[in-house]
DNA sequence: TATGAATGAGGGTTCATTCAT
DNA sequence: GATGAATGAACCCTCATTCAT
């Protein structure tokens, strides 16, 4: 392999192979030692780049946030009634989570390993899904049955679990359905239950 | 303080000291020496005991497998009618993970660290809760609306969730209840949606 | 080599070793692998008795100091007269110094690197040598032309700078003594001039 | 500011901030990535210039050396008599030290770190100074109680240890007068006590 | 002249594990 | 059962040096 010069392809393979490790193996489990050999360079240059490993964890961090933030943003654009903003913004965080489980891998290492960073930038998105949640409820759009952190509890919660207990549901209840038939059976009934529980009674 | 020459008390402070660190700092981010510092003990006497760092931390998830599988059966066993079973695995399942959070913390650092075994164990108490409802259903007794799997996850998913967020909530939101009233608060609306969820229509 | 478990006389070894190469390199010119390889153990075990190189190097330093004040203490117990007492440190420190340039060496290393700790051991010494000189002239034994701090540095100060220069002085006036007759004459003549600067005038 | 293709004005800046740094931390504490950093160049730039580390250092010295020179050449130049030119030599000695540490601390690290040819360049100087008052002594013009090295001793030494303890004695000794006022104080003595010891008895 | 990408060696430190005592 | 001496591998990081641009 002959040195290549273009710092700043290095710096999106070291930075796509560490996301990849870190998801796999989170911060402390994860060498740079091993992330330099996947991408074929030395130990010193991810260091060149990015200073410290810390500073490199923060940057693959920055971008996942990144990214996530956009999927949100890009639902809430492309809907136009408060309910349609549900579905959309429920089935883009749904697909973007199950696409890989490189997000929700990271986003559990982060708190595990106490990256607060991460977790406050998380916790400021959920929280702007409450005080949507909030305002639909004060317009009188929505049912107020549950408070605004509960609600979204009801909703987000089952699908962090699902992704992550999916599998064993099938090997356990031996289902026959694919992992994708599954997915959409059940988000059908998530989004049918949200529609229940913010119709006004 | 007699220290010496009593293998089973020192085995027992052994697991609960390294049960605490593993919770905090996972299993590649807790050594051995620190165990042994915090029991006020020399660093090879874990391995004396434990023979292998991992094999210590098997026991230490074995344990916490151990009790929670006790506090389930419990529930089960002081219930009279399904309905009852099912609010008192609930209640009970929540104060379990809610009194500290040693169980959610290594429950997370196993299912990343894939550490398989305690997942099956958590996977197979799981499956036979959806074993007890996919029961109930067919004995007509609760609705059958939703498919077991997802009957379950839209219970037990929000607890997880609940546990770990609902402090960024009160923060996001302001929140002026305490911790403890937060979550009498969102328990209840849980089983309440749940008694909703299973009720015949 | 067979492992040995003689903790004891590890740390000697090390500590030995560790002077040696310390006054040769100073602290940060000195690695761990260099000192282990000299003492035929690994890098790990150092640490294992001394927890950092930092630490192993103050150990060193106390060590020195607490040679050198041992001397200044025998010289003054072995004293009747403040004369004898002026005499005997000069000639106990002169000798202490020129033995090896061990102390010397590590003296201006801790100096230069700024490790205050030591540099401030000697500057007590100093001190304790400045007050006693102090008293001796309210006493009215000695004769108070110089202040204490200046009396002093005109005896010490040439002590240090002889040791350091002596063989170059040879080498640049083609002086045909040995270094120890040459050490004797200057020893001499210093004293001398102690004599005439203390001597009431 | 422009700051390119200004070859010469580099190199400048860069031994300039060379000699504060080696000064400041020696030869081995001290990286070319520092240097470059305070410099505001590139990390390569200093080698371009300058070889090697090696080399940078070796011509920060030979700067130092120079400076000095011209300063007893100087001193030398302006005096008169043999005791002008030794008042006159020891002032201006005592003030170029004194100006700022780095002469004194440079010199001590090439010292320590067997950098021999700037030690051989001192000790060429100090000779050359032995040489001249060997010269005052065999034309009767100073007293020959001392042999040349030994009197120069008993006057550079006490500079040395003066500059780099007086700081401590003025702490341990609880002097009121300030840096300078002692420096005179001291000066003025240090010339008085030459000046008795070069006189002929 | 100047930049900065890239390497490779070495440094201090941590750590699981082995083993003599 | 218990201690702690000893090892060796791995880890993060620093740094002089090389070299393409």
């Amino acid at each position: 392999m002959r040195k290549q010069r273009d710092g700043e392809d290095t710096k999106q393979r070291v930075l796509s192979a560490a996301q990849e490790l870190f998801a796999a193996k989170g911060f402390s489990g994860t060498s740079l030692q091993k992330i330099a050999l996947r991408c074929g360079i030395s130990d010193g240059l991810i260091l060149h780049h990015f200073q410290s490993k810390k500073n490199l964890y923060r940057q693959v961090l920055e971008n996942l946030a990144e990214q996530y933030t956009q999927v949100l943003v890009q639902a809430k654009e492309a809907s136009a009634t408060p309910q349609e903003m549900m579905q959309q913004t429920l089935t883009a965080s749904f697909n973007f989570w199950k696409q890989d489980s490189t997000y929700q891998r990271i986003s559990l290492w982060a708190y595990l390993e106490g990256q607060t960073e991460f977790a406050e930038k998380e916790a400021y998105l959920t929280a702007g899904l409450a005080q949507a949640v909030k305002q639909l409820q004060v317009q009188g759009l929505i049912d107020n049955r549950f408070s605004p952190a509960v609600l979204l509890t009801l909703v987000i919660g089952p699908i962090h679990f699902w992704l992550r207990y999916r599998e064993q549901f099938r090997a356990a209840l031996n289902l026959i359905e694919t992992s994708d038939e599954l997915d959409q059976l059940f988000l059908g009934q998530l989004i049918q239950l949200v529609m229940e529980l913010s119709a006004k009674t």
